[in-house]
RNA sequence: GGGCGGUUAGCUCAGGGGUAGAGCACUGCUUUCACACGGCAGGGGUCACAAGUUCAAAUCUUGUACCGCCCACCA
């Protein structure tokens, strides 16, 4: 083995490895373990917040494997409609060109050109971070038989009325001019104005003042409307008012959405651009009067001026028009929550279109009630009242979107407007005896992206047909998942499944953090902090990343600050971790639900424990190379090993029962510390002396076997969360532990031993380590240089310490850099001491320790102790603990004080001899 | 307006009624034959604030402040 572990080396091996020879392959007997991956965007690329979740599934999934369970981690990528789409036009902007010069056909030939071109990149990605999933079982949303499977649940909703198509008022993006869900809008609070406009009364009585924030959209009022216990306005309901510019006669009317307090207490209604007018439109029978195109200009319904102006444009038309008019009472500042889209940032239009709805509220009720009865659970468990709160509102669900990249709507209309639903033109025509020359066109809107991904977890699995790898995967045992996409994603699985496999679809739902930069920031590339996943595990100098920061971007404005901060944040560039570290690092700070804040320092101490993983196991494979492990010699375990396997014992049951509740955080901690501090601080150096000084054959074999089989079952317990370095290891270490098998992956994983807990071995090894302790703290204060050989004396040794002193002799003087060790008679030399119980240990100070120095120790050690036992008296002292607290409290702080006691007793004594001197 | 988090050592985070923990950073000693990406020892926190419950509160209750997120129709 290499001195030193070099990730890139090992790292580019194994992947290919395992997947040549079929070691992600679902699995299909015994105890089902299955994790649907979430889509990504199919030309999308890794960042660091699927990097972190990868790291949870794989880890997920390797530990069940290992526990022998049938597993399978499902992949596959998302369409991605709309932000595909918009790749697409983008690249055709770029050529000069658009999609509609190209026609529909041609361009969908592009998009499926760019699937094929980038399509890759997020799935190498994906290996590259050892994901273990099955790549024979890949899916793609588009595939045939995921569309099949979109194309029957919509027939199915349809016949069943929980698909209709309706002229509704809907999310408008007027860039890309399709609909978009409520979901897919980001309300943002911006600054605007709040103008207030007198509408002039018919019969000439004077005028009511309306406020409004979008002036343009008065060209399409269709009414006034005020409280109908504002006594202010009582007199006027009923009257008309004449809309300016517009000249139209409008009625006051009466509804009690009104509020009496804001503005003026009068509301400009107008039904066909805002969701509020609109409902009251409904209540009123008022006219929809829509003014828009479908770019948002203003439509021939308007007044000739303002016809083709942009609404932005018409807006400051009709304030200026308004305030020649005298008609513009005042203009106030105000903060609007504004709707832009998700993907074009571009401000939303409520526009009266036709389209299609999924109805949402039958299919939520079973879907709540799944999450109420337990038989889905959140991870955290708070996430499952955001949830309750969502479905419990929900609204209808607009599905259809006006772009062309996405599975096209299974509906046709005839010359007469007629609409027939069916899985294809001839089904539609045979169950509606539809003559041959009939003409149907098919419907032109393709479905929300998420209407494919809802189904995800049976169609992945070959539903409508009823396949064995639905019977044995279906319901899928968790799904890992970002906050962000309980509504858009989450909720709607559990729909479908209930509603289609009539089961949920998974039992648990993990919620994990966000991972942000190294300030607390969400990572995006406009902001320029993104850190690419692959450039921790590989390392990127300045110079790429400042290009890859600054290339490509919608504001490059931007570029130079952004330049600058990467210079400051990472001045030499960033240097390669490998993905074993990055995993590590991800899971220990996988506490439940908290956001991650990128630390490369931390980072780089998980790098470092890989260093010392590698080294550990260079050490032991060097120890045992002159032994015969697999010899037929029996040998017993001494104390040393009975201790680290009780050790290590205590760790395997935390281990397992902290993936039960997704605890990856204590799971990193847990083996982080037994590995550093038990295995490499502890028990490696107490092997030394047995396999370097000993001269007992029999246990130097039981040392040597013991090496083996506690690291073995290291790698094991590792191996989940940093699969390429164990692999590694295990191809040499494996073997000798007498396991055989072509990979780690498929070992078993350590499942704890009752009988390996030993009360006994763990005393008199904490002893020991009290004993080592107490003589470095005095090297340490004293300067005494590691090195140097002590004669260290022994008084008041009890029983128990003599019975010790005898066992752990080799190893105390070993480790200890301790020459002789002797009783200390009736009249010991003035000595530093260190206690260990009633034992002391004696280093003389003869010619090593100045007398001061040691008074100095002795003085902050009595200080310190001192305070424990004021604290510890105070607290016996007081009647009501005596009284109150449990029997065992008590009499634990009793011996305590005790012991406390004695000890500064002990060290004042001491002080006064020195002192003495 | 409603809801959910967070506030613990310089930094990143665990802990969650019984005398404060880790990693990194810091200080001193140390290049001894697994590892200087190392070893040994050490310093460092009135656990945001206030009141309450309790023998005992960083931990439970209530309130306050600040930070963050989600949802919501006030024109």
């Amino acid at each position: 083995m290499d001195k030193n572990y070099d990730p890139s080396q090992i790292e580019a091996r194994w992947y290919a490895q395992w997947e040549k020879n079929g070691d992600f392959r679902m699995g299909m007997t015994g105890e089902s373990y299955c994790i649907m991956i979430p889509p990504p965007n199919v030309t999308g690329s890794l960042h660091m917040g699927h990097a972190f979740q990868d790291t949870i599934m794989d880890a997920l999934t390797r530990y069940h494997r290992m526990k022998g369970h049938a597993t399978l981690w499902q992949p596959g990528t998302d369409h991605a409609g709309i932000a595909t789409q918009m790749v697409v036009e983008r690249q055709l902007a770029a050529e000069g060109s658009n999609r509609h010069e190209l026609g529909r056909d041609k361009f969908l030939d592009k998009v499926w050109a760019w699937k094929a071109e980038s399509g890759g990149n997020i799935t190498r990605q994906l290996r590259r971070m050892g994901a273990s999933v099955d790549w024979e079982r890949e899916r793609f949303t588009m595939d045939a038989g995921l569309s099949k499977a979109v194309t029957e649940v919509f027939v199915k909703l349809h016949a069943e009325g929980l698909i209709y198509r309706g002229k509704r008022l809907v999310n408008w993006d007027p860039i890309l001019k399709t609909a978009v869900s409520d979901l897919e809008v980001e309300a943002q609070e911006e600054n605007g104005h709040l103008w207030h406009f007198r509408y002039p009364l018919s019969d000439g009585s004077g005028h009511v003042t309306v406020a409004t924030t979008r002036p343009e959209t008065m060209l399409g009022d269709s009414a006034v409307a005020v409280h109908p216990e504002d006594e202010r306005y009582r007199a006027l309901i009923g009257k008309t008012v004449r809309l300016p510019l517009v000249e139209r006669e409008i009625p006051v009317i009466a509804d009690d959405y009104v509020d009496k307090d804001f503005g003026t207490g009068v509301v400009k209604i107008t039904p066909a651009h805002d969701f509020n007018d609109y409902e009251m439109g409904q209540r009123h029978q008022l006219p929809l009067i829509n003014i828009l195109n479908d770019d948002a200009s203003i439509n021939e319904v308007a007044p000739e001026k303002y016809r083709g102006m942009d609404r932005f444009v018409a807006r400051q038309a009709v304030v200026a028009d308004l305030e020649a008019l005298g008609l513009l009472a005042k203009v106030d500042d105000h903060t609007l929550m504004v709707p832009r889209g998700d993907r074009t940032h571009q401000v939303l239009e409520p526009y009266l279109t036709d389209q299609w709805f999924v109805k949402a509220a039958p299919l939520a009720q079973p879907a709540i009630e799944a999450v109420e009865s337990g038989r889905i659970r959140f991870v955290p468990e708070n996430w499952s009242k955001t949830y309750f709160e969502w479905m419990r509102n929900i609204q209808d669900w607009c599905i259809s979107r006006q772009i062309w990249w996405g599975h096209r709507i299974p509906a046709w209309y005839d010359d007469d407007g007629q609409v027939y639903v069916g899985r294809d033109e001839a089904e539609v025509r045979q169950l509606h005896q539809l003559p041959a020359d009939r003409v149907l066109r098919q419907d032109e809107d393709v479905l929300d992206t998420w209407f494919s991904s809802a189904l995800w977890p049976f169609s992945t699995l070959g539903w409508p047909e009823r396949t064995a790898e639905l019977a044995k995967h279906y319901p899928t045992s968790v799904l890992v998942t970002g906050f962000d996409i309980i509504f858009f994603w989450v909720a709607r699985m559990i729909m479908m499944g209930l509603k289609f496999m009539d089961d949920v679809p998974f039992r648990e739902v993990y919620v994990h953090g966000l991972v942000r930069d190294a300030s607390g920031a969400k990572m995006s590339k406009s902001k320029g902090n993104v850190i690419d996943p692959l450039d921790i595990v590989d390392g990127i100098t300045l110079d790429a990343l400042l290009s890859k920061r600054t290339s490509g971007m919608m504001q490059p404005q931007l570029a130079q600050k952004i330049a600058q901060q990467t210079r400051t944040d990472f001045p030499e560039g960033i240097p390669s971790h490998g993905t074993d570290a990055l995993r590590f690092y991800f899971a220990a700070l996988a506490s439940t639900g908290r956001d991650i804040r990128f630390d490369t320092q931390r980072l780089a101490g998980y790098k470092n424990f890989c260093n010392k993983l590698w080294n550990a196991a260079r050490y032991v494979n060097m120890m045992v190379a002159e032994h015969d492990l697999q010899a037929a010699t029996v040998t017993s375990p001494g104390i040393a090993e009975r201790w680290i396997c009780s050790k290590m014992n205590t760790l395997i049951t935390s281990v397992n029962q902290h993936y039960a509740i997704y605890r990856f955080d204590l799971i990193a901690a847990e083996l982080h510390e037994f590995v550093w501090h038990h295995f490499c601080d502890w028990y490696l150096e107490l092997s030394k002396p047995v396999l370097q000084h000993g001269e007992d054959p029999a246990g130097q074999l039981a040392t040597a076997r013991c090496l083996v089989s506690v690291l073995e079952t290291i790698l094991r317990l590792l191996h989940p969360i940093m699969p390429f370095i164990t692999e590694e290891i295990w191809q040499g270490i494996g073997p000798l532990a007498g396991k055989s098998g072509t990979s780690l992956m498929h070992q078993p994983f350590p499942s704890p031993d009752a009988d390996a807990h030993d009360a006994q071995a763990e005393d008199e090894i904490d002893w020991l380590q009290q004993s080592l302790l107490g003589l470095r703290q005095i090297r340490g204060e004293m300067d005494i240089s590691p090195g140097k050989p002590l004669d260290v004396l022994v008084a008041d040794a009890q029983a128990q310490d003599e019975t010790r002193l005898q066992k752990l002799g080799l190893w105390l003087k070993a480790l200890g850099r301790i020459q002789s060790l002797s009783p200390a008679g009736e009249q010991p030399p003035e000595s530093a001491i260190a206690m260990v119980g009633q034992m002391k240990l004696l280093v003389p100070m003869a010619g090593l320790i100045d007398k001061d120095a040691e008074l100095a120790r002795l003085d902050k050690r009595i200080a310190k102790l001192g305070k424990e036992v004021a604290a510890a008296e105070a607290k016996l002292n007081n009647p009501a603990f005596v009284a109150k607290a449990p029997e065992n409290v008590v009499a634990s702080a009793r011996e305590q004080a005790e012991r406390q006691r004695q000890a500064l007793t002990d060290l004042r004594n001491q002080h006064a001899r020195i002192s003495a001197l």
